[in-house]
DNA sequence: TCCATTTGTACGGATATCGCACAAATACGG
DNA sequence: CCGTATTTGTGCGATATCCGTACAAATGGA
């Protein structure tokens, strides 16, 4: 285990939305490193290029991105089914997107948008929360009970809306009929005037690799009709994807 | 300077879209580390989440975008041109961007698309090089003339396409009509088949920052209307932007 | 203006890291 | 099938690196 290497990381993800420009001892509070530590560490990022500083305040540049991007496109995953989306989104008139899972959230990797429905603007590398989400809990199901169970407790259920499903319990019980139906349809549980379907995306050996999903708006369908309605093409979709994905 | 960081930051650029599965000794050579040393950074990012291994060959995980979109959220500008590059999109029919300059490449940082023309899908995080894209060259234009002249040298420059300027002295002379006119056409140099129009975005100081595009196929428009037809709505937003920037 | 508090930087001691060298495994040709 | 050549994985000592303290500088409040 290297720890210079671990502390630069926690400063890099220490610079979060909230927080883009931070002083040395800013940065330490943050990650509860030393001030002397950080200090190193914000230097070196500097030197190396992945910071700047304008005398007191340090901010990250576009090359830090550099690191996650050669990930995105490490992914086979996304470029693989780029196209496929770009075709379902177009014959159903949704936004369609990809997702995998990172501890307790879902990070799309791909999506096709065909009209704007949420408030916040969804793109590769974005994150939500996975106990609400019709990707996450497609995911979560995918996991061991204990695994998805221990990613609950890590992490804060929110209510984000009236209708979220907040209680651990609950959501287990939920994630038990996900697995065994096979998908998800979740009713505004993110953000009023959305509801989504999820199915999970099988390699060859028919392990779950991924989550593809449909945003849909309220007011398209009566969420009775969905399945019915958005199933096929995603199950036709997903049958086809695990012939080609390794 | 804090050397374990700066090997794990190489390794973690090692892995690109061509090299997505490594070995230890292959993230060695890449990177030009010993082999002890490129074991002990894969263990480290295998212990923190960052990478993967399934007993000989290492991958990235999702948990690497962390990084990366700390650093786009980091850019108060993307968030902040969002709403504004929706609308700009609508309202003229076609695909918009904004971006900033990495080295001698244009990085994505927004982006609201709305037709598919490029055969390759941009997204934010998305690069491509700077001399044959009209933002790149907004950007460079915007550099003291030795700085640009430097980065141009510093990077192979490929004919994309049969329009592609290449030639460096060709490019600096651009780059003073860029600087003149403030606004620069690309004729199909990235790829056929696409055009595009950039201005900068510059803030309450008239500092360029980033660059503002359009994407437009060949057909939409003759070449010689596009700045008549276009800039209006750019410069406006240029306008509106350089307001609210700080 | 002075004091209190926070912030940035230098230095020596301790320790974790580096890269060598060796061992194990694989590949290949005779 | 065996021996050689090449590649890969890992332990160990020397050494360069990093940690935390202590001090200086700057800020802010009274």
């Amino acid at each position: 285990m290297i720890a210079g290497l671990a502390k630069g990381l926690r400063v890099i993800e220490g610079f979060t939305a909230d927080h883009p420009r931070q002083s040395i001892s800013d940065v330490a509070e943050a990650t509860g490193l030393d001030r002397a530590t950080a200090r190193r560490c914000l230097l070196t990022l500097a030197e190396l290029g992945y910071a700047a500083h304008d005398g007191k305040y340090f901010t990250l540049t576009p090359r830090v991105l550099r690191l996650g991007t050669a990930c995105l496109a490490t992914l086979p995953l996304a470029q693989m089914v780029q196209p496929w989306l770009d075709q379902l989104s177009e014959e159903l008139g949704e936004s369609s997107s990809v997702s995998v899972l990172d501890e307790g959230e879902v990070v799309y990797v791909a999506r096709a948008a065909q009209r704007k429905v949420m408030s916040i603007a969804l793109m590769p590398g974005s994150r939500l929360p996975a106990y609400c989400t019709s990707m996450g809990r497609v995911l979560l199901a995918a996991l061991p009970e204990d695994q998805a169970r221990a990613r609950l407790a890590a992490m804060a259920l929110e209510a984000r809306t009236p209708l979220t499903v907040t209680d651990p319990e609950a959501l287990m019980a939920r994630l038990s009929v996900v697995r065994a139906q096979g998908y998800e349809v979740i009713d505004q549980e993110v953000e009023m005037g959305l509801r989504s379907i999820a199915v999970p995306l099988l390699d060859a050996h028919g392990r779950t690799i991924a989550a593809l999903n449909l945003g849909l708006p309220v007011r398209d369908t009566p969420l009775e009709e969905i399945p019915a309605r958005y199933l096929p093409a995603l199950e036709r979709l997903q049958a086809e994807l695990k012939r080609v994905l390794r």
